[in-house]
DNA sequence: ATACATTAGTTGTATATCGCAAGTATTGTA
DNA sequence: TACAATACTTGCGATATACAACTAATGTAT
């Protein structure tokens, strides 16, 4: 039904504006940019990632990765370490003060949620979870623009 | 319920992260940036808007948002007009060219969202509506980090 | 075993994005 | 007629971003 289709676009549309000022604030309220925040949180889910691995993760450029690395190693948040067994590889890991701001990430986003769940009836839950499993799955087998 | 919060938070992560690939594909097929997408999107639907409006819609600072019309200004896909009534106001327009890059981006939204659709049962379709609704009005009355 | 290919990552370059602060120009108001 | 408010622009500094070209390390084929 056409009326569905806009819809979904308008509601998809405003739901992606709302994750991005999370995402701001979310950011700003540990203290770094949002592209430093989502690396965090990878890094931390991860315990130890390659670049590339996080630039896959993250949909970025891998010089665009390095540099972002670049900037949490400047501030102690992160570091590098070499491969002994392949000495291409570079491990990145959390430094105590990055596991701590992970931490705090987490936290912020499990009492966000929470906090959605909570205004909305318990009977909708299941639905609501469903409805975003069967959207993302559509996804994953169509692209836009080809 | 526990569960449910880590499910929905890895979900709508998930969504966030496929339609940031949505907005590179769909800005780099329409050969402009994904600011400059969202913005021509914008002024395309208001016919014409000024400037702290346009901010405001998409969440920028008002220089940030003036420097992105510069950009397009430039490419001529957009024009500044001064309002003779109030000559403090600047009515942003497309240009005839700008217009028809905003009609492109329209129908491969459409294309797109609909695609989306077919894939879905359509029994499902209106508990997608409705949970997409529940979620943004959730997400009105509930900020992050405070 | 050595030349060539592949992989992982970094640096050069150029542009875009972003917001705060300070500025200009215009209009409203006391 | 000052002063405030509004709409926007510019200066500045930092980050974000990708492509291309690079270094270094490892794998592979002859």
């Amino acid at each position: 039904m056409k009326k569905h289709v806009k819809e979904l676009r308008e509601l998809t549309r405003q739901l992606v504006r709302n994750m991005g000022l999370l995402d701001k604030s979310e950011a700003s309220c540990c203290g770094t940019t949002l592209g430093q925040c989502h690396t965090i949180t990878e890094i931390g889910r991860a315990q130890e990632i390659s670049l590339n691995e996080l630039a896959e993760l993250l949909n970025l450029d891998s010089s665009t990765m390095s540099r972002t690395i670049n900037n949490l190693v400047d501030q102690k948040l992160v570091i590098r370490e070499v491969d002994e067994q392949d000495r291409r590889y570079v491990r990145i890991k959390l430094t105590e003060e990055g596991r701590s701001i992970f931490k705090v990430i987490e936290s912020n986003m499990e009492i966000y949620y929470a906090s959605l769940l909570k205004d909305i009836p318990e009977e909708k839950h299941n639905q609501i979870i469903e409805s975003l499993t069967l959207l993302l799955e559509a996804m994953k087998t169509n692209k836009c623009c080809q």
